[in-house]
DNA sequence: ACCATTTTGACCTTTCCTGACCTTTATTAT
DNA sequence: ATAATAAAGGTCAGGAAAGGTCAAAATGGT
């Protein structure tokens, strides 16, 4: 237990207690003071913001360089049966167009998501958009730019 | 209240204030007295007029040297579609990631487009989509997607 | 032994802040 | 009027203080 903890573990384990005693549950950090508290690599830090604090894990991250920078975790409600996730997950790793705009208009239709987000969702992978890219990549960016947008309506 | 406030930060609180309080939009300032207020170098007050109230953010900065020299800060306000309009012709073919950040802030901000809009551009353009592309292709990708979505807000 | 995860370190970019020096404008002395 | 001086604001380079990135090495589980 105490044994295999691993700095990961560690870092993670401070973090969610400083959101727990977060009354908005937002933990700011500052990396190098933080990294040097637990004795570890500063980049370490970024290591488990990155693979365990993730949208998809339910946490937003947002931080600043410079003079009296920081870091700044945002725990984010999400309900794992929410329809929009389900949604997120069934997008994949590709997906053509004929289906990502049936998608989206069905998520206009069932009132996930209001008129303006649908016509920004289009927009954004539009032939346009699409046509700037090299065809082999397509449904993959396509993809993730539907699931990047769709993030944010959770 | 606020743990690390940076001097960058007081002095554009600082003149946030004095823009809220006059009825004009305009705070008129005189540098080192203002400075001296705050407690710091002088040119430190042209940094955050030049980093934080650029046209981009939608302020516009007038001064004048020598004896009773001033300078002033005026807040422009964007009205509609021909704001938009110039506002895509002002992308061109190709824009780097931080430029795009400011100028949807800006949009927000200056309440051409709603914070789900920009919330949902922020997400089309973010580091997820973006290093699923080409190096070479992300900053012309990035200002076609931004241009269309802007498009839509017309 | 192999593969995924973890960990580090070297190097990079962004942001902040100051101080020395420069330019412009107004005022004052001759 | 003109020249000198004072009173502003402007610029720029440099250093310091953050956080970010990436690839290579270490580690751990099966």
């Amino acid at each position: 237990m105490v044994m295999n903890m691993r700095l990961s573990d560690l870092i993670t384990e401070r973090i969610l207690e400083l959101l727990d005693e977060s009354e908005e549950s937002t933990a700011e950090i500052q990396r190098n003071e933080f990294a040097n508290g637990i004795g570890c690599a500063p980049s370490q830090i970024n290591y488990v913001l990155s693979s365990r604090f993730t949208p998809e894990h339910g946490f937003i991250i947002e931080s600043r360089r410079g003079g009296g920078g920081y870091i700044k975790i945002k725990r984010v409600v999400l309900d794992g049966s929410s329809a929009i996730m389900h949604i997120i997950n069934s997008i994949g790793e590709e997906i053509d167009a004929m289906s990502a705009r049936i998608l989206i208009e069905n998520c206009y239709q069932s009132g996930l998501i209001d008129k303006t987000s649908a016509r920004l969702m289009d927009s954004a992978i539009s032939k346009n958009v699409m046509h700037s890219l090299p065809p082999q990549i397509r449904n993959s960016v396509r993809a993730t730019i539907l699931k990047e947008m769709l993030l944010i309506q959770l």
